[in-house]
DNA sequence: AGCACGCCGACT
DNA sequence: GTCGGCGTGCTC
């Protein structure tokens, strides 16, 4: 029996956990509507944009109350079916609503309805035109004629570089136009993505060692079908390479490459070194771009003009036409994880989807695996690629020492030996990189008669002092005020106490005159480009110290480095969080792999207070893996993830009762859970307040991944309906990263 | 989330 | 007498 009429099941932006049904708009064919394809629709009293994920012949609502469809935005659909399964399958695990899911997945302009098929306004003269100028005419209009000239000489030019080069031009082109001497054409606007300029052809590749060979055929064995690898290898063993080799292939096929990256920002050297080796057009996505340009990207890669998609985290959504392989460098990376806003996903996790879904390889590329993919790689479900050398030839790996605070005489937060160590090796022409987690000048300022530390009105932190700004801020939320000359309290002196990167930079000054220093830190890189120019002063050598947070750990490659000073190992090793042993792991071997990156062998020494640590211990005597062997023993003794699985319901509120209400309310609308999971607390988060609100949460732990999404998928409709849901700020972490 | 409707306080 | 506070309800 045919059916009587069609409805569209639309998803549209808005925290509802339900698709909305129209009608064909009016004077169009259903059939002409697929899946995938961007309309406009009435919504209440608004217009939205919606993504049209299904058609049906049924609808539960009333015929009466369904309205048609207004507009139709695209001729194709903007999300193919394997992107909808993508997104479809995201809203189901994280149990969030499915349009605020494609909202996720789409570029802002893209939402609020900008065309995908890139037209441009070109202007041209006609014959008429022509005529009118040789027979010179219009003197006494010198816009008009001036504009009539530049299109002559062009032979037609966008409306973008007359807005450059002639504005204003409008009014004279209008005036023109209506006397036939020019005309304006929609035509597909030109590449935006000119290729790379590959300058490296692929013959000069570095020769692969045998193992990167090894790891790239096995890869390519499974072009054509899913197949999940960990490519594991040490610090300088090449990865880069290996990616490099496997998109070549797949470019080669006719195919595209996924190239997911932590914060591109920080790894200017790797998009560098794309271009540089493939010489086919690249859409690079990342959090720096302006909606313009994240538009662009995103039209070349829908187009298929650009085959090579690099990007960072929200970039898993990206369309890859004909994908061949995804690819996911750095893959413990924690800026994978987006753990605010509205849907918290892991690219990661989706990337791996993904490639199941689109039936192509995905490579998980780290030289310190998260502890879950290691566990996964044990159980068999990736193949483990090994990468144990350092590809550089002589290159060897560096030789770990701990720094005991206790007893070694230290001065403003470096060690004698640590001292001692930096001199030998400025003197023997080594560069030297000094690691410590914590920005500004110093973590606190103390008044030395009362004992008052300044603190944050609207956090439970204390204000970090930046000196050479002469402020006082909060890190985590940016409150800002100038250095008190003296104590508000008692009026006594107050003084700078412990160490941040750019005291230790002064330090470092002081103590290495005349030597080249640089810092590396969110403080010193405001700008595009500033990240760029303290690595260029450190790799032509103007610099010789690099002092830096986090940021001198990722991937930068400095063959001159011979010693990395961690400076405080021990924030990290006494935390409540469960994961900060494996970060604080990944970090010291991350930061220790830049030592002796070139010929010569590298150094680390590590200062800490507890020399005797089970988790320093094991990273000395067996490296990163017998960290992680410890670690995830530990991890299944205690029963945390990988061996379980959580999710936390986070919420904040203006105090501390609201938010604590709301989730003993969520728990007790969960009833009686099934006997595999469990909810723990509600508790008020370690750093309760937070920018003037109070954070808490509830967890939820399970043995059973599909026990857990079973329970959140009848307990979360419940717990979103619940009246003071309304006066809380909350939302869902599956497989949360950090607990606090 | 928006956006409206709907009842109770301090002001043009 | 109104402007506007946020509680409640609805969106195909």
């Amino acid at each position: 029996m045919t059916p009587k009429f069609t409805v569209l099941r639309v998803a549209l932006d808005t925290p509802l956990r339900r698709l909305f049904d129209y009608l064909p708009p009016v004077e169009r064919a259903a059939g002409e509507l697929r899946a995938g394809m961007r309309v406009r629709v009435p919504f209440g009293r608004r217009r939205l944009v919606g993504v049209v994920m299904a058609a049906a012949d049924t609808s539960q609502v009333a015929p009466e109350r369904l309205k048609p469809i207004l507009d139709v935005l695209d001729a194709q659909p903007l999300l193919d079916p394997a992107a909808l399964a993508l997104i479809e399958w995201a809203a189901d695990y994280y149990h969030h609503p499915i349009g605020e899911v494609v909202a996720t997945a789409l570029p802002r302009a893209l939402r609020l309805g900008a065309p995908i098929a890139a037209f441009e306004e070109r202007w041209r003269a006609s014959a008429a035109g022509a005529a009118a100028h040789a027979a010179g005419e219009l003197r006494r209009a010198p816009k008009q004629r001036a504009l009539l000239e530049f299109l002559l000489e062009t032979g037609g030019a966008p409306a973008a570089s007359l807005e450059a080069q002639l504005h204003p031009w409008r009014d004279a082109a209008r005036a023109l136009a209506a006397r036939g001497l020019i005309a304006s054409v929609e035509v597909p606007r030109e590449r935006a993505a000119a290729p790379n300029t590959a300058t490296r052809a692929a013959s000069e590749a570095p020769v692969l060692l045998p193992e990167q060979r090894e790891a790239v055929e096995r890869v390519s064995a499974a072009f054509g079908s899913f197949g999940a690898f960990l490519l594991h290898g040490v610090t300088g063993s090449g990865k880069t390479e290996v990616y490099l080799k496997l998109v070549e292939r797949v470019i080669g096929q006719g195919r595209g490459a996924l190239v997911l990256v932590p914060e591109i920002g920080l790894t200017p050297q790797l998009v560098g070194r794309f271009r540089e080796r493939l010489a086919v057009p690249m859409a690079v996505l990342h959090s720096g771009l302006t909606e313009q340009e994240r538009l662009a990207a995103w039209r070349d890669a829908f187009s298929g003009h650009a085959r090579i998609v690099l990007g960072t985290r929200s970039a898993v959504f990206a369309p890859v036409p004909q994908p061949g392989i995804i690819i996911v460098d750095e893959e413990h990376d924690g800026s994978f994880k987006q753990h605010e806003g509205a849907l918290r996903y892991s690219a990661r996790d989706l990337a791996l989807v993904r490639a199941q879904r689109a039936g192509v390889p995905v490579a998980l590329g780290s030289a310190t695996p998260s502890l879950e993919t290691l566990h996964n790689a044990d159980a068999g479900r990736y193949t483990r690629l090994r990468l144990p050398r350092r590809a550089a030839h002589e290159a060897q790996p560096p030789s770990l020492k701990l720094v005991d605070l206790r007893t070694a005489p230290v001065h403003s937060g470096i060690s004698t030996p640590a001292v001692a160590a930096i001199a030998r090796h400025l003197a023997a022409d080594g560069q030297v990189m000094v690691f410590l987690n914590r920005r500004g000048y110093a973590p606190t300022l103390l008044c030395t008669a009362c004992g008052w530390i300044a603190p944050c009105r609207e956090c439970d932190a204390r204000l970090t002092v930046h000196l050479a700004a002469g402020r006082l801020r909060c890190h985590h939320c940016g409150a800002d005020a100038a250095v008190p000359a003296r104590c508000p309290q008692c009026g006594f002196n107050v003084k700078p106490v412990g160490q941040g990167t750019e005291r230790i930079h002064e330090t470092l000054g002081t103590l290495f005159r005349g030597v080249g220093l640089a810092r590396l830190d969110r403080d010193v890189v405001r700008r595009r480009g500033d990240v760029e120019q303290v690595l260029e002063r450190v790799s032509s050598g103007a610099a010789r110290i690099l002092v830096g947070t986090q940021m001198v750990t990722k991937g930068h490659d400095f063959p001159n480095v011979t010693l990395v000073v961690v400076l405080n190992a021990d924030q990290g090793l006494f935390s409540t969080d469960f994961r900060a042993p494996e970060r604080l792991a990944q970090t010291i071997v991350q930061v220790a792999g830049r030592a002796g990156r070139g010929a010569r062998p590298g150094e680390v020494l590590i200062q800490t207070e507890f020399p005797e640590h089970p988790l320093l211990a094991s990273l000395l005597t067996g490296g990163y893996d017998g960290f992680a062997r410890a670690a995830l023993q530990e991890r299944r003794q205690a029963a945390w993830p990988p061996f379980t699985r959580l999710a936390a319901v986070r919420a904040s509120a203006k105090t501390r009762e609201g938010a604590l209400r709301f989730l003993t309310d969520s728990r007790a609308s969960a009833g009686t859970p099934p006997r595999a999971v469990r909810l723990l607390g509600p508790v008020p988060a370690a750093m309760a307040k937070r920018a003037g609100r109070y954070h808490a949460q509830l967890l939820i732990e399970s043995r059973e991944r599909a026990a857990l999404r079973r329970f959140l998928g009848t307990w979360l409709p419940a717990v979103a309906a619940l009246r003071t849901a309304r006066q809380v700020r909350w939302a869902l972490d599956v497989d949360p990263l950090e607990l606090f």
